[in-house]
DNA sequence: GAAATAAATTTGCGCGCGTAAACTTTTACT
DNA sequence: AGTAAAAGTTTACGCGCGCAAATTTATTTC
């Protein structure tokens, strides 16, 4: 191969001895011409070095093969992990995943969408900021693009969302820790940007008022997403001032609790359910390295398979149907407990 | 705005007043305009909704504004945290960065290759996966397009190479370990996929020879990426089978170091350097979460910013240039230590 | 105010391919 | 073997823009 260097279709096409609009056909679907004829194409493509233009592809295709992918911010494990998985099956579909981070914020979020919009994707997934997203934007971009929301919801936007029942996974928690022990006090950033945070700060309360415990709030100060730094600090601190009336901490994700984990390591406090531990500390959503923290993290799992796995079906079935007018769908993964050491 | 939906950019032009060159000349540069046809034109943007179609666009430059950035994994922070500082210099250069991550292995980082290919990228920068690359693929992309490599080096290939100096870094560490307590033992991955792994492990023999001590490695098995996994279970071998001739470990990267902080924990050791301590545990790279282990860790950071900056003025530097006849430049930034708790 | 310079415009071509319609050949089937 | 259906070919057009050369217009300089 790479012998004769062809730089477009009209040449390769003579090279295979067939016409160029049947080498165009191949190339959008390879089953769609006649077997000899495949085979001739591929033969030709193992002697010569020739690939399709993708401008010129995509100016003329009604639609490009390409999806968007957009996240908050992949430094996040949590999120590059979803990324991942997310990204795999847009390629097994055929498709090309653009993978975008919204990390700088708001400003960044509406600037993906920009540039996506000048891709024109073929449909897009977003994994918006939350609270601080600006709506309009993101709802002008579904408007104009098939469009799947995960693990944030942003009610209207989208023809679907698929993420985790916190309500669920709060209870399941709750409930886990008020058998075993002491019931917990919530931890928490005081103005949390993920619509998660209230979602799970509300079903704390609720949990604990079925209960009949008395739901108590700790919330720090805090922005943007150096969860560790603000968990440590704001731990430090309560630790410190012996703000808690209990025992037990449920935090409110597993950056939070591994910057608490710290605080209370360095507070000389040991960590866990056992008789000679001094205070619990729990987590949610089961963050890769939460395995491996010391003590290893109490937690809940969301169900990331089942989510990317929605919303990239979804997806390709609207993309498939053209199709835009069916309901809203709204789908809540329920989560799992991980007992570890640390609750 | 977005009052006429305008298609071209003929149509724009009419409704600017301006003939269509001069807005491909704005768009293109808007300082290359007089100062009333700028004005003229960003007026116009403000009443309709018109963006240049990018695919035609990059169809007919020479030379588009995207530059590929290759890297082995964005589950891995670190390597994320970097991405995260080239893309934004990219951007603020003007360009339009290309995030590809190769965690599938060496078919997908040769996949992602072709895939930049396609897209005529104005320059790349490759942390290549390392000893499992396609050489041969890498050399031959790298001779169509500017390429600079950076955190792993593969001898000959692109124009440049900017990472960490292992050898200092390694040899920082070690001296200090050997002041502050027993000489280190070194805890590694047997066969390991990054370059900078087998650097560091000839660093440390170096550095144990040069200081009269005898090297000892402990070497497990274990492939990918789940570096902490490694860690821990090679940990909890280690120190059940009481392996370690003294109580020093020191891990060739972070994720390995916290895998085996966390089976010292679970085998009841304390780490630490203070006197009821039981054993030291040190790591390499000041990875983002290394602040918040228990014991916090005790590591050497890359200088991060200078490898960046360097990497993606290296590149623009090529890329405005078009020469590309220099030598290869190698260069390589000084680790600094970073003293916590661990050891 | 005329000449020199800079900026815009006009004109025209081409990039590499998708796509549609009409026609021709091959394949499948009775 | 004859026919219908499938596959391939030819022809023709258009996508939206970059780019270069020649020409016109506007700005600067003395």
């Amino acid at each position: 191969m790479a012998d004769n260097k062809i730089r477009t279709m009209e040449e390769f096409a003579s090279v295979c001895g067939v016409s160029r609009p049947t080498v165009s056909k191949f190339f959008n679907d390879p089953k769609s011409v006649r077997k000899s004829t495949r085979d001739r194409i591929e033969a030709a493509l193992e002697q010569v070095d020739y690939r399709p233009n993708i401008y010129a592809i995509n100016q003329n295709r009604q639609q490009t093969k390409n999806i968007g992918l957009v996240v908050p911010n992949l430094i996040d494990p949590f999120f590059a992990g979803i990324a991942r998985i997310i990204e795999g099956m847009i390629v097994d579909a055929g498709f090309n995943p653009l993978l975008l981070s919204s990390h700088r914020g708001p400003e960044q979020e509406v600037a993906n969408l920009e540039y996506l919009k000048a891709l024109k994707p073929a449909g897009t997934l977003i994994a918006p900021l939350g609270r601080a997203s600006d709506k309009r934007a993101l709802a002008a971009f579904a408007q104009e693009f098939p469009t799947v929301l995960f693990d944030a919801n942003i009610e209207g936007v989208g023809e679907a969302f698929f993420g985790s029942d916190n309500d669920q996974s709060i209870v399941l928690m709750v409930e886990y820790l008020c058998r075993t022990g002491a019931p917990p006090v919530f931890f928490e950033v005081k103005t949390p940007i993920n619509p998660n945070a209230l979602k799970r700060r509300a079903a704390y309360i609720a949990a604990m008022e079925r209960l009949s415990q008395t739901p108590h709030l700790i919330q720090v100060d805090g922005e943007g997403w150096d969860f560790e730094s603000i968990g440590f600090q704001g731990g430090k601190r309560v630790l410190s001032e012996r703000q808690l009336p209990t025992n037990t901490v449920l935090c409110s994700n597993d950056r939070l609790a591994i910057g608490f984990l710290s605080a209370a390591f360095e507070s000389g406090l040991r960590v866990g359910l056992g008789a000679g531990s001094a205070i619990r500390i729990a987590g949610h959503d089961d963050h890769p390295f939460s395995r491996f923290t010391c003590p290893s993290l109490t937690t809940v799992t969301q169900d990331y398979e089942a989510i990317a796995k929605s919303s990239v079906r979804t997806l390709l079935r609207l993309i498939e149907s053209g199709d835009r007018s069916e309901e809203r769908v709204v789908k809540l993964f329920e989560g799992r407990l991980i007992m570890r050491g640390s609750a």
